[in-house]
DNA sequence: CTGAAAGCGCTAACAC
DNA sequence: GTGTTAGCGCTTTCAG
């Protein structure tokens, strides 16, 4: 148990620097700088202040603070949403954080429509809104648009245009698509149909170059009524693959670009009486951790997220400690395949 | 593509609301005004703000506003850390804030060892770091002390002393091992061990006393070498299982407190050539997302963690309304035994 | 060694 | 309809 929840000392809210300065019976500026470690105040002074401050459970505002400081030791992490392909990345963030002397925050700004999407740029609005005083740097998530208008160093992980603009982590996405297709084919499928990802993020593109590359390999004619858009979004994704297991010649395979949108196609599969991997096979890619834990457990070609997380985090440290090679850096990931229990071959 | 990103304008850093108001030909105040959609500007001068306000890239800086306001429209969630257990609330948290018109934060502050361990009161600091003006109101995912001085509404998920303080979510913890500790009973063992998880935790005190209980019932009589602290973290736990599984009279199933725990004593049993379930038998708790994608898949007890983020977040929202029922409210949600391929009759 | 005062970016009274 | 001004809580010169 704690000594001290004074509660009843203050009127209403949280105490202010103010409260302390008052009830230590000393001006601002001098808490101000006990709180801060500053030079030039005695250690008699000190203590007492340090008292009060303890005694009122006083933490100075970051908000205050930031704002005529400039700095926070905070990064931030720009996420659309919470979803577990964002999840698994902070999970490595905050672990690679541990012990920089750097706090971590986490931002998912509203989303724009109603309907779910999200808005366009919606991470130079949250970056804008954070950047300018909040954080230090941040790691933005699969960003909408190019570079945002870098008020704070920032890398981009699952970046819009590809390793072009900017800093960013990625992964093999066309070499993981490329694995996953091949491994439907190596099974002896042939109509095998595509679950397209967000249109306008690279490893969409580079997902379905790799399907498309792979099915050329095999001699496999491209069929354009076997790919549909997912966005990566499993309410997206249920549409796409009601079309696709609508077609009067079903496809026997389906190569979803991310787990979620797998997972979904599997469930609309089932809903239909079509077994899976009997009937239908299912390739995801991600490797979230639902897709290890789904019945069966998820064919899928793992990005190593953690890690790419962690090399985020210290892409962006260089940055802010401008110990940065010059030029912007890429990091690419190796994307392997994971095969488990959702694909066989096709029926006789 | 965007059409504008103007980048040069600026000479440094994010523009202001100054650097809008400059362009545009405008005072601050006729800036803000447009900005928040306040009456008493002329539809021609707004129009111009907007569109110099677009060119510009401009968002208005959360902390300036906050500072000023009062109010963000964000909800905080404040973590010792951003592991599985949080990382499923958080989902279920963002989930339920869709169309509420609040944006979400997620704040890990610094834990205050090198050692690692979480300083005592850690929510008490980020709260008041934040909720000062940034945050609205507080979800605190596991808190080391009681109802932290309040500055802005808080409901706390999985709280210090369980369902007495301030407002608070958990499941039913003693149910839930009781049903643990039964199933093991049920399939023959007798020296069955528990990692305890994080002593300042109710849920933690009454996990231990549900296995308490089903030993009582079975009349099996508690031996206190065969309890161990685990802090429900995994390093912890490695200490704990390692003293257990190295008993001269070897417990042949183990109940650890959550998940990672168990996860951990099931990676010590292997490296002693200790095979599970055949040799030991090991339950854990929350059933996170990496229970489910173990190898073999963990037996454990499921918190509905989403649906307790979303609960959180309810709460919260009733006390941001002012339609809270008077009193605080705890709600209890079930919690329930998942039976997989980690436990297993004890060996002849 | 300590305090007064300016100002970070913004909003809300209150003038004009 | 628009601009001026006073702070929100804090840190930081700069005087005393």
């Amino acid at each position: 148990m704690t000594s001290s929840i004074p509660a009843a000392d203050q009127p209403h809210g949280r105490a202010t620097i103010h409260d302390v300065a008052q009830a230590a019976g000393v001006s601002v500026s001098t808490v101000s700088k006990v709180i801060n470690g500053r030079y030039g105040v005695s250690a008699k002074t000190s203590a007492h202040v340090l008292q009060v401050v303890e005694d009122l459970g006083y933490a100075s505002s970051l908000i205050a603070a930031s704002l005529r400081r400039g700095r926070t030791d905070v990064i931030g992490v720009l996420v659309a949403e919470f979803e577990p392909f964002a999840l698994s990345l902070l999970e490595g963030i905050s672990d690679a954080l541990q012990g920089t002397g750097y706090d971590l925050l986490s931002y998912a700004g509203r989303l724009a429509g109603p309907d779910g999407t999200h808005h366009e740029g919606w991470e130079r609005r949250s970056l804008s809104r954070l950047g300018g005083t909040l954080i230090d740097g941040a790691i933005i998530v699969t960003p909408t648009v190019e570079a945002p208008s870098a008020s704070v160093p920032v890398v981009a992980i699952d970046p819009h245009t590809g390793p072009r603009g900017a800093t960013t982590v990625d992964s093999d996405n066309r070499g993981g698509a490329l694995a996953a297709t091949r491994h439907l084919i190596d099974l002896g499928h042939t109509r095998i149909a595509h679950v397209r990802g967000r249109r306008d993020l690279e490893s969409a593109r580079l997902r379905e170059e790799g399907y498309r590359a792979a099915l050329a390999d095999a001699g496999i004619a491209f069929d354009s009524a076997l790919v549909e858009d997912g966005g990566y979004r499993p309410d997206e994704s249920t549409a796409a693959a009601e079309r696709l297991l609508s077609l009067p010649d079903r496809p026997t395979a389906v190569f979803a670009a991310n787990d979620s949108s797998a997972i979904r196609t599997i469930e609309i599969a089932r809903e239909r009486g079509i077994r899976v991997p009997e009937e239908l096979s299912v390739v995801g890619f991600d490797d979230i951790p639902a897709a290890g834990a789904h019945e069966p457990p998820l064919t899928t070609v793992r990005q190593p997220l953690r890690e790419m997380g962690a090399a985020a985090v210290r892409l962006l440290l260089e940055k802010l400690d401008g110990t940065e090679a010059e030029g912007d850096e890429h990091v690419r990931m190796p994307a392997r395949l994971i095969v488990r229990g959702t694909t066989a071959p096709p029926p006789r």
